[in-house]
DNA sequence: TTCCAGGCGGAAAACCGTTACACACTTTTG
DNA sequence: CAAAAGTGTGTAACGGTTTTCCGCCTGGAA
């Protein structure tokens, strides 16, 4: 590995000189600085971004941490955000948590000691100790989560919006029998989907009787095996709202597997818009979550941050739009 | 930020022993050894990683460098990678160079900058400088590509094979007309794949007129236009190969969308086995490549190659599977 | 003309937080 | 009683950046 020491005895300068040329730090005179760059280039240096690290106390790098990249809502996310970052000069270090806590915060204490610039943060767990004793000593940005903390921004989609939108939409396509398959009890986003469904639906006069809701996981899975739970539980329903893409897919298949047509017997309403959801057949009527303004927003408020960290903290919160396609039929008598 | 200085005075020992402690690299006396672990707790020191890396001359560290991670399917190595690597130490920085040749490079140079100890890579392009010049000064794995250099690993998939498979299923079905859609021309799978495509056909006494093979891009909507293309150039075709499982689908769409059933009229084999090759309709047969594998195998290769850094480099080569499902159907006279 | 302030360009040295090596001191061991 | 083992300390590294220092030159005032 060739030093700033080499380049330095190669130049004929003194290693601050050479660290000077390089980072544009002060004025040397053009001659030196040239010589300093052919001994750059001619040694094929390049500065050892540990020790400028460790000296400068700042890494250019921001951690990631959600819950599974080969989710395609987090894969897209995580793709905007390692651009985003990438043309700001930050690299981005890639942790799955599986939503599990323990491993949330064993990855958070692993990002801490490598002294991450920066963390966006898509935690599916709510446990407080995590957020409370970690979180606050790092500039973070939370998505789909909020805390009350100085140093932690959120970018917040308006899930309860977007449940309100698909119950009003179901509503309006005359259904009255409405089955629901639910995500994870403790994730911060399909309680408020529900929550705003729950709303559309009883102001159109409909009530869900609690056997129409079945808890599930996001996956595709498990929201065939809920759709199966549901058939047996609620057999008379018209209508589904999954609380997201996968979990529609999963239901589909679990449909077609019993003889049932998507829309013509049972209309289905997804939630996310992944890019799949155009490729099932048919097309799925979904929630759209602005994914690809979710990363960007992040990686921004976070270098903002980056830049004043005593500002106030800040939410962002993106509305959900209903994107109509071919899974859901008016109820025919 | 407390430091280890800060942990020797609070314990009242020198550095050196507080670092003993924690690596465990020499023993001490276990009183001495509980004073200093007490002081961590109290404290609540976290190493930094940073100056450990500079002092040790590694970081535990590799980066993974691919064309674009929400791919699903590379969504699904890239998870597999940071798993295997995680539970070995390692944290994975995740780049996206869009099979760009010039991304690539710059990416590399990031990531050797930052002293990565490994590098996992999944390159699109073929550009020799990229290899020639920066490859060789770390210990890699290439994912789909070989390279005769010391100090890098390949894993392979055995395409020629996997599109042997397909050519010999849709000639064993009856069909002779047949179409191709091709992946991009200069990544190393797709020519594979066509390769032994061809010399199934070839094999069953068909042959494959250059206007019956259109090439894309790998993505769903080059996929779309594509098979648009396909239909106009050649009108009789009865099934069609897509050399991954995106453009499949979206050749699938095409069809859809001009009236044709598949497989009822036209049979579709894609490449892959995406989780969402299940979620279409019909589901999607496949030669399946075996994704679980590959992420693992490139991560105990790179690790193997860490620990023996003079070790003769080795390939390993992984064979696809048809995975049959319903997207093709016997030729029907 | 002399003197001194101040700017300039470069070198030297301190520093960032850890680890590893050499050494000092004590206690066993043969 | 010398050699060896056992514990602990001091202090160079690691490879950069940043602060301080220093000699030189310029220019304006005395």
């Amino acid at each position: 590995m060739t030093t700033i020491a080499d380049v330095a005895r190669h130049a004929g300068v003194s290693v601050a000189t050479v660290s000077h040329v390089m980072n544009h730090t002060r004025h040397v005179e053009p001659e030196t600085a040239e010589r300093v760059r052919a001994a750059i280039t001619a040694l094929r240096y390049s500065p050892n971004s540990v020790a400028r690290s460790l000296r400068r106390g700042e890494t250019k790098t921001i951690g990631l941490l959600l819950p599974d990249n080969s989710n395609p809502f987090f894969a897209s996310v995580a793709r905007q955000i390692e651009d985003a970052g990438f043309v700001s000069g930050y690299t981005v270090i890639l942790c799955n948590s599986d939503g599990n806590a323990e491993k949330e915060e064993r990855y958070l204490s692993v990002l801490m000691a490598k002294q991450i610039d920066g963390l966006i943060f898509a935690g599916s767990s709510d446990h407080a100790r995590v957020f409370a004793r970690l979180l606050p000593s790092v500039p973070a940005v939370l998505l789909d989560r909020e805390i009350q903390s100085v140093n932690v921004d959120s970018v917040l989609v308006d899930h309860d919006h977007g449940g309100y939108l698909a119950g009003q939409y179901l509503a309006g396509l005359g259904h009255k029998e409405i089955g629901v398959i639910g995500g994870p009890r403790d994730s911060s986003s399909s309680p408020a989907r529900l929550r705003g469904f729950v709303r559309a639906l009883k102001e159109a006069g409909i009530e869900l009787p609690a056997s129409s809701i079945v808890d599930s996981d996001y996956h595709f899975a498990g929201g065939r095996m809920a759709m199966e739970q549901l058939m047996a539980q609620a057999p008379d329903i018209t209508a589904v709202f999954a609380c997201n893409d996968l979990m529609a897919m999963g239901a589909v298949t679990a449909l077609r597997s019993r003889g049932l047509r998507v829309p013509d017997d049972i209309s289905m309403v997804g939630f996310d818009d992944i890019p799949y959801a155009v490729t099932t057949w048919p097309p799925l009527t979904t929630i759209a979550q602005p994914v690809e303004k979710i990363g960007t927003l992040a990686v921004s408020l976070l270098l903002e941050r980056l830049g004043e960290p005593e500002a106030p903290s800040r939410r962002e919160v993106l509305a959900p739009v209903l994107v109509e396609r071919e899974s859901c039929a008016r109820l025919r008598e």
